[in-house]
DNA sequence: CGTGTAAGGAATTCTGACACG
DNA sequence: CGTGTAAGGAATTCTGACACG
């Protein structure tokens, strides 16, 4: 059984009038962050937006984080720190894994 | 921990014009299964239909059987059919867990 | 910096109907 | 029966800009 996870949750297919519904965010918002490189939808033919369930559940995180005062940078620095643990946790679990095949 | 499932699965998320590019369906053939009563999305505010990956799976077993040469009245009979197992499976499941439960 | 809004255009979706078979 | 299509309207989304602070 390889990477075949084609998760529902990360496909993107929801158009922002739907998100915007979903996460209470307004469309500005929405699209604002997206200019500061916190959130990155995939676009049809014609150029509309496309978000997944990810998304929301990360846009839910960067509207806790603005009312609290943080900036669009900061939070900014704050997801890539996190991708890069991610990153690192995905890889030795991927060893481990490895591991374990061999010995089987 | 009830049923908290909130897949993501069953949310309608998702317009039709997305509906159409995932299953290959055109948009007058996916409007005419819910006329069949085959499907059922949600609709929006203002009426634009809305559904969810579970109606892209089902859409896909529709297509199939029309291919097949099979009626959408035919279609309609096996899903009711379908369903009517899943239900008492799942109730069989609860009842199940209960005796789990109590035990415990 | 983060967000609202009015502006104009382009693309989407909706319904009811006619067509073919 | 299942599906295409043209029709007209309504709602959605997009971008760039001005505003406030």
């Amino acid at each position: 059984m390889p990477n075949d996870k084609t998760s529902y949750k990360d496909k993107k297919v929801i158009s922002i009038g739907i998100i915007s519904e979903l996460t209470g965010l307004s469309e500005r918002k929405i699209r604002y962050y997206e200019e500061r490189k916190l959130i990155f939808p995939e676009r049809t033919g014609r150029g509309t937006r496309k978000y997944s369930f990810s998304d929301v559940e990360t846009l839910m995180e960067i509207a806790n984080q603005i009312e609290d005062g943080v900036q669009t940078y900061e939070i900014k620095k704050e997801m890539s720190k996190k991708q890069k643990r991610d990153e690192r946790n995905k890889m030795i679990r991927g060893q481990i894994n490895a591991q374990f095949n061999i010995r089987k």
